[in-house]
DNA sequence: CTAGTTCTGTACCGTGTGGTAAGAAACTAG
DNA sequence: CTAGTTTCTTACCACACGGTACAGAACTAG
C-alpha cells in the first residue's frame, strides 16, 4: 500500500531557484509569490514539500552553504594559515560579485534585523556563521600550535577579524562595489601578512 | 489668515523614536505601527510632518549621520591618517556596540537587498555610504600629498578597505559580537599602520 | 463672534502577506 | 478494477501592511 502521485518538480532544481530569490530579495523581502513563481510550482505543494517558509530559508542556506559558500570549508585545507585566509578573503570577493548571481551574501544579508516574524531566519543565519567561524577558529588554533601565525596573533581575534572582513565585503559588494576595487581592497589588506 | 491648531509634539524628539526603531528594526522590519507607537503620534500627523515612510527614513538617516554617526565625519579632523583610520574604526566599534542603543549600524543595514519597495529607502542609504566615502577618499587624498600614507599605498583602495572594516564592524555587532571582542580585532587589523 | 487654517482622532481603504481546505488527478498494491 | 496514498490545482482565509477621508478640535486674524 503504498505509491501516490509522483511530484512534478525536481526538488532539487527548486531550492536553486529559491537560493536565486533569497539571495537577491532577503528572507523578508522574498515573498511565497515570488518564491512559487521562480519555482515554477504551486503553494500547496511548496509547503508540502519544504514545509514553510522558515524551513525553505534554512534549506537553502544549506544549500548556499555546500555549493556556492564552498570555497569557505575547502579553503581551510590550506597548508599555511595564510593561505587559509587568503582563499577566505578573495573567495569572499568572487561570491559575492559574481555576473550571473546576485550582489552581496545570502547569509551576510540574513543577519541584519528585520520585522520580529522574521527572527528565526536570522538566527538560522546567524547560527551558520557562528558554525563558520567556529571550523576557522580550530584551524587557525592548529596554525597557532604549529607556530604558522605571524608573532603576538590571537587565533581568536584573527578568526574575528578575517570574519569581520568577510563581512565587509559582502556588505560592500551589496552596495555596489565591483570585484576590482574589492581584490584590491583585499590586497592591501593582505600586506599585514607577509607570504 | 494664519495659525492653525498647533502641533501637540516635539518633531525632533519624535524622529529620535523613530530612529531608535528604525535603528532596531531596519527600514521593512519597522512597521508604521511601530513607528506611530514609538513616537506617540497618530498616523495622520506622522504622515503630515514626514510625508511618508520612505521620506522618514530619509530623514531620520540624516539625524542619525549627524547624531550617533557624528563620530566620522569628526574623525575627518585628526592631524595624521593613521588617527584618523583609528577613530574611524573605534568610532564605528562603539557606535555598533552602545548600551542603550540597537546592535549595529542604521545606514550598513538599510543596504541589504529586501523588497521592491525598499529600493528608495536602500538608494538612500547606499548614497550616504557614497559621501561618507568620498570625505574620506578626500582626507586621504591629502593625506598621500603630505606624504602620510604608507609607502605604495592608494587612497582610493585604503578608502574602500577602510569602508570595509567598519562594514564588517556592523554585521559583526548585529551579530552579537562584543565591543572588547571587535575592539581586539580592530586593534590587530592596525596593527599594520604603524603609529 | 466669525472666517480661515492647521492639527488630531477615528475609522476606513485596497492590497499583499503567509498559510490552508477541499477536491480532482495520478500513481501503486492487491 | 478497486482501494489507498500522495501530489496538483483552485480557491480561499484571516491578518497586517502603507496610506488616507472626514469630521471635530484648537489656534490666529479680523
Amino acid at each position: 500500500m503504498a505509491g501516490g502521485r509522483p511530484r512534478a518538480f525536481d526538488a532539487e532544481a527548486a531550492l536553486d531557484r529559491a537560493l536565486e530569490v533569497f539571495w537577491r530579495h532577503g528572507y523578508e523581502g522574498a515573498s511565497m509569490a515570488d518564491l512559487t513563481s521562480a519555482m515554477g510550482i504551486n503553494r500547496p505543494s511548496l509547503y508540502a514539500a519544504f514545509g514553510n517558509k522558515e524551513e525553505l530559508f534554512s534549506r537553502v542556506l544549506d544549500r548556499y552553504l555546500a555549493g556556492p559558500g564552498g570555497f569557505s570549508t575547502a579553503a581551510l585545507a590550506a597548508d599555511r594559515a595564510r593561505d587559509v585566509v587568503e582563499r577566505l578573503l578573495y573567495g569572499a570577493v568572487e561570491l559575492t560579485t559574481g555576473d550571473g548571481t546576485p550582489a552581496g551574501c545570502l547569509n551576510v544579508g540574513g543577519v541584519q534585523a528585520c520585522g520580529p516574524e522574521a527572527e528565526p531566519a536570522r538566527r538560522a543565519a546567524i547560527d551558520r556563521r557562528a558554525a563558520g567561524d567556529a571550523a576557522l577558529r580550530e584551524r587557525l588554533d592548529r596554525a597557532h600550535a604549529a607556530g604558522d601565525l605571524p608573532p603576538g596573533c590571537d587565533p581568536a581575534t584573527l578568526t574575528r577579524l578575517v570574519s569581520m572582513l568577510t563581512d565587509g565585503i559582502a556588505v560592500q559588494a551589496a552596495s555596489g562595489a565591483s570585484r576590482a576595487e574589492l581584490t584590491e581592497a583585499v590586497k592591501t589588506a593582505l600586506r599585514a601578512w607577509p607570504a
